[in-house]
DNA sequence: GTCTATAGGGCGATAGAC
DNA sequence: GTCTATCGCCCTATAGAC
């Protein structure tokens, strides 16, 4: 017998998940998920430098990943093309389970706390997007592209995940982005 | 003699932009503000619902203001007109004292905890020009289009406020929206 | 104005894995 | 032996309740 059980991060995940859905993210400690997970209060911050982060561990991961993404499309891929492509493939990714990811966007929407903290990941979206665009040799603009272009991308995550059956995420992107630019061009 | 100092916020204001300045936002404590100020702990979270926001609370004020801004344009003016020209106003209001703006955006972007909150003022800003385009009549795409002139709109008030001499606010911002049409266009 | 719950971090002790 | 994950008890500060 192991001493400590398996994957103490999921575990962890996975209780705080079940109890904000029962009593909401306020009403919850980090002691009772802890409990719930069989570790202390102690250990719960080994794993998650916060009680928020708990619901974004494994999200919005791979920053590096998205940065590299951006880099690797060849030089006479537009700017614009290599970032579309790199965020089709990251809302693929995270929308593998959108049953699974609708429910923790439903806790994130009822918690101002949270909202915050999902403000914060966009933002680190951002920057590796706009890393990934220096590294292509475009620096000029590419702290406002990027953040323009995260923006875009939760608009299409969260459109993506409420649409019955799942439009194509490629295709919400590109709507998302032609809201702008008709918005722009008026 | 009056019982209590004048302006008891601005006084708080005032003590936690020195403090911050000299020890840092995290070593400061809201004591340490609410004792420089002439009051106590309890007076302080009477006037701010928490440490953030003693560095916001004027700051991007008034949202049902700017909401009314964007409605009032007539209708012959489009949605970008309105809102552009809406954050013209806003963005040349907050930038009468350029310096004092300056030193707080440094306090800001030297702490995680005040560039959450920053985001969460922007979100707040991008909610009330959404509600205005909603009043004006073209609720389709309001919140994209909210969330993405926010965004323009801080781009542009960080580069004015850096900006020496400072640039004209106006020319600032249909900067930032040229830079995202540019790449739009690519 | 006082009191309390909770977040979040510091440090050392412990006990298994290697 | 070293390394690493856990625990337990310390503390302070925030924020809200009374």
């Amino acid at each position: 017998m192991p001493r400590w059980n398996p994957d103490p991060q999921e575990r962890l995940v996975t209780a705080a998940v079940e109890l904000f859905r029962q009593h909401g993210y306020d009403a919850v400690t980090v002691t009772d998920i802890a409990e719930k997970a069989g570790l202390t209060r102690r250990s719960f911050f080994r794993h998650f430098s916060d009680k928020r982060e708990v619901l974004f561990a494994g999200s919005h991961a791979n920053l590096p990943g998205i940065t590299r993404l951006v880099e690797e499309y060849p030089p006479d891929v537009t700017a614009r093309d290599a970032v579309m492509g790199a965020l089709i493939q990251v809302g693929e990714y995270l929308l593998t389970d959108p049953a699974a990811q609708a429910l923790r966007q439903d806790l994130i929407d009822g918690s101002p706390e949270l909202k915050e903290r999902e403000r914060t990941k966009l933002a680190d979206m951002a920057a590796a997007l706009a890393a990934g665009l220096v590294l292509r040799g475009t620096p000029a603009d590419a702290h406002s592209i990027g953040v323009f272009s995260a923006g875009i991308f939760h608009s299409a995550y969260v459109r993506a995940l409420r649409s019955h059956p799942a439009d194509s995420f490629s295709d919400q992107l590109h709507a998302s982005a032609a809201v702008i630019a008709r918005f722009l061009a008026e």
